[in-house]
DNA sequence: GACGTGTATCAAAGCGCTTTGGAAAAGTCT
DNA sequence: AGACTTTTCCAAAGCGCTTTGATACACGTC
């Protein structure tokens, strides 16, 4: 069923019949609602690509996430961005394109979207220190925002949603130096993310403030796998004057680490303490009423609602100055620090 | 940059430049030469709009994602699946359109998606024991291949690609009964999806085998998240008589019922014993070189990459017979199973 | 030189929608 | 009743592409 077919059918033009579906004023009420029910009943639905080539917009907007070439690993976190993101997208009616790519690829996928004219904006996952793709986008003149950022500030200016990642770390530190823990290994996402450089920069300056010295040793990072926090924290408990505390940058890395401190035969928060950044996963909670694991928590349901939000804003009214979201980040204290055990 | 702007500045007629790039014969080899070269220099490439309203196919595939009204869920599982999609989609140049909806809205959301006409076919997920959706595609004659099945066999000829939950789970209880055990809980997924009541009977199967009855206070359904493996764990372990082995949907309970097992003091493999379901999810391997859980295996990533190419096929040749395959699973021994304890 | 036979190019139609610029019908006012 | 406004509808153009059917040109053949 499409429109001439709609409109043969009721005896109207396609105009009006497209007027009364769309809601413009200059159709009466009876015939709109006589065009209404016809659409109803015959299950019409405007064919999406003649609509936005003739509307020169598609209601649709960019995802492209990139697949570790490294580890073929896809972001555990981006099931709930995407879920937090589509709530805004369906109340808005946008639909989200879906684009995997293995990450060296990364900067010709955005050109490719950009230039095959298929989505109104693009969401920008996981930036790295100082993102290529942030360029690109301004240049071409797509809109779009960053989850997360890139770097500290720079001329370019563009939307951003984020947490507070260099804060809460430091503050997760600071929580574990004030417990009396010395030595605190850092198990950390990628180097080369912006996140990942932020936390390392909170915990360096925790130690600072403390008086103590970063050891280079007890600094992790890679890939945020169940895996990875296991064998790192296997290996750390083996040496000779282990780590009292571990900070790690995700909940799946603490599951690691749990995994390995019960097979040491130790006990969370008592021989070891460890506190996890918390994205608030919807299918791994740090507890329902209260809290499992000592944790630095920011939901990253919410900052894709953020997100999609502000890129619903800056698709509607592209000459509207770019916004930048600081998303709170709570410190929860959960069953998994103590004071630091005494020699 | 567009077609007509493209093939002026050449001097050539739009057909010629449209030929040229879509590799048409009748073109010489200087000129599409010429063409290709433009093309790439002014970073044209036809606007998908109006490519594909012109040629009536979208390259573009739809996946609808039900968001758990009740949990808030969304399926971890997900993100491994669409990585595996992924593979082929980008090798045959075909995008994904996304839809997160609520469950009980998501027949129509394909409903809608079909008479918008903006994908070639779709993929469903998680059909239960007498999914609506395939009747309905069906009618509509959209091209789709489902993710598991719906029931036995029914008069529907549809396409799936599964793994034979009901042999896994009834080999995986033959093992727990061979071990000696007598009571075997069962953590399963929701029980109106199709694949929990497939893994149920097998596990009934292989009960009544070691001539066991069923224990219904043995058995749990819900989302598969960690907290339902820790709850229902530290549930059943405070009982009197607790069960000996436990049988998990997936590799999230698994860890949630590790965390309940070690905080009752207890020892997996020793004291208890846990097989769980192992979707070989990136982010949470079941061990690199040597297994942890003993585990029903099967990789949810190839089983996206079936379904990829299955629907694939399908949409190039829409009147090829449905395809169904079935995915081995391996029942892999790990260390989380003994022998049952003595009393 | 007339006649095919390819070869290389083009103008124009069509995909299904929205929207512009009117026109016809209906209502309102002197 | 005529003039004017308002309401209600429409024909046709345009969005950017592909493709059909036609044209122009060069080449060899008799």
């Amino acid at each position: 069923m499409n429109l001439k077919e709609l409109s043969d059918l009721l005896g109207l033009s396609q105009t009006t019949v497209s007027r009364a579906l769309n809601g413009y004023p200059e159709v009466s009420e009876k015939t709109r609602e006589k065009v209404l029910k016809a659409a109803q009943k015959h299950n019409y639905a405007p064919n999406t690509r003649a609509r936005s080539l003739a509307l020169g917009r598609n209601h649709m907007v960019g995802h492209v996430i990139p697949l570790s070439t490294e580890h073929e690993m896809v972001n555990p976190v981006f099931a709930d961005f995407i879920a937090g993101a589509s709530e805004i997208y369906s109340r808005e009616n946008y639909d989200m394109l879906l684009t995997v790519v293995p990450d060296p690829n990364e900067e010709e996928a955005y050109r490719k979207i950009a230039s095959k004219r298929s989505v109104d904006g693009v969401i920008v996952h996981g930036p790295s220190e100082n993102d290529p793709r942030i360029k690109l986008l301004t240049e071409i003149g797509m809109p779009f925002v960053v989850h997360g950022r890139s770097g500290a500030v720079t001329d370019q200016d563009y939307s951003w949603v984020d947490m507070d990642s260099r804060r809460a770390f430091e503050r997760a530190t600071r929580f574990l130096t004030d417990l009396g823990h010395t030595r605190i290994a850092l198990l950390n996402g990628l180097e080369h993310m912006d996140f990942a450089i932020k936390r390392r920069e909170g915990y360096r300056s925790a130690l600072e403030t403390a008086g103590l010295a970063e050891d280079e040793s007890l600094c992790f990072s890679t890939e945020m796998t169940e895996m990875y926090g296991y064998s790192a924290t296997s290996a750390l408990l083996e040496r000779e004057n282990p780590p009292t505390a571990l900070l790690v940058s995700s909940i799946i890395i603490g599951l690691g680490v749990r995994r390995a401190v019960h097979e040491a035969g130790l006990k969370l928060g008592q021989d070891i303490s460890l506190i996890v950044h918390d994205d608030d996963l919807s299918y791994i909670r740090n507890g329902t009423s209260e809290p499992i694991y000592t944790a630095t928590r920011s939901s990253v349901r919410l900052a894709g609602r953020t997100c999609a939000e502000i890129l619903m804003e800056q698709i509607a009214n592209p000459d509207r100055p770019s916004r930048h979201v600081l998303l709170d980040t709570d410190l929860i204290i959960g069953h998994t620090t103590g004071p630091a055990p005494k020699r």
